[in-house]
DNA sequence: CAGCATCCGCTTTGATACTG
DNA sequence: CAGTATCAAAGCGGATGCTG
């Protein structure tokens, strides 16, 4: 990216990672830590290679990720956030809260990746009953499975099928995703598709942590 | 912006804010309140007055910021915030504080804005004598000088002249700036032009918080 | 196949000029 | 003051080809 020449401290921070598809790559690797050329252009569906190519470069010109070699078996080049990678992550963070009311939209050709809305859950769920037994929950969204476990309070995820959750959210993402995160109402997550199997008290001690802020933000025509 | 086309709220969130310019129209909102455009071009020096206008609309369109008249004697329109733009504010913050290690390189064309800097130095810095009594000290750099002020722990800033400062800095932004943030040692900011006037004391209690990690975050050549 | 580099048509941006 | 108009240059997207 052309530079803004400007001396302001935010301006020089997008001059690093203000460029289109930059913070891309590095949630990439902050969601998915250690990822291969291919692995990238599998989270970043519509980037030509070209522009991945040139965007590692810069990344790792500017210190913020490193290229490694990954040990013998595996004989591939692995991409990696670097210490001053990692300190973007409150950034991405609040990306994550900021569009959270963006999530009722999903038009028809948006691509899904379960670890996108994985991180999504983490930051924005809380359990409201902390003091009862543990519970998980699988959501069949996205390209695989995601689980959400209960852990003192808060809620913790991980990609791949449950052993046998409390309950499971089917459906297309939109709806479950916003049935989740107090964006859409039962009523109408049900009415765009979702399937709930399992105890019906399970969903009402997961909800927005308090300081999800949503005033549904939807933009005036 | 083309959109990402991503089910992700960090996409969805660069879909309206991760267009060049964009973000730093926000800054320039959020950190003089609402602008006439014209002020709007003069703290975003090199931006095309189309670009300018197109971000404009775009923005209004996703609810980030609105239109307004001015009140009868000034008749010209006013561009503010949103509730919605507003809390954009912690984006902001964090990539301040990010880019605070790039504030030692300033690039010879590079413009300045004292309000660029006054949120950076109040985002970072601290009074380490809460308890003694108030100092003010006057920056002489960028465009108008900056008056830092002690409160309670905290240092508070505002633009124009000091009534009468206990302390002045005088130079070039980037050692001044370097010497604030404690990027700088004071030999080297004096070997860089910078000037200072006052109790010595002074600048020993104004330091940078302990939460602001500086490692020194150079990038390897 | 992983990790690029090249080419080409299209879109966005930058610089400047002009207008109600 | 608050934009619009114009056009060249840069950036991007998509396809393809190359190299280990």
């Amino acid at each position: 990216m052309r530079s803004y020449d400007e001396y302001c401290a935010i301006a020089k921070s997008l001059d690093v990672v203000g460029d289109r598809w930059t913070l891309l790559i590095v949630r990439e690797l902050a969601l998915r830590g250690a990822c291969r050329y291919t692995d990238l252009r599998n989270g970043l569906p519509g980037i030509a290679s070209n522009l991945l190519a040139d965007r590692l470069r810069e990344l790792e010109h500017a210190g913020v990720i490193a290229r490694e070699d990954a040990p013998p078996p595996i004989a591939t080049t692995l991409f990696r956030l670097t210490p001053r990678g990692e300190r973007l992550r409150p950034l991405l963070d609040d990306l994550v809260r900021w569009g959270l009311p963006l999530m009722t939209e999903q038009k028809p050709g948006d691509a899904v990746r379960s670890h996108w809305l994985a991180s999504a859950i983490e930051l924005t769920l809380r359990d409201q009953q902390p003091d009862a037994s543990p519970v998980t929950v699988e959501l069949n969204i996205g390209d695989q499975p995601i689980v959400l476990e209960t852990r003192g309070g808060t809620i913790h995820t991980r990609l791949g099928p449950a052993d046998s959750p409390d309950a499971t959210l089917t459906g297309p993402p939109m709806p479950v995703m916003g049935l989740l995160l107090g964006l859409l109402q039962p009523a109408d997550a049900r009415a765009n598709g979702v399937e709930y199997t399992g105890a019906t008290a399970v969903l009402d001690r997961i909800g927005p942590a308090v300081d999800a802020e949503m005033p549904l933000a939807a933009p005036p025509s």
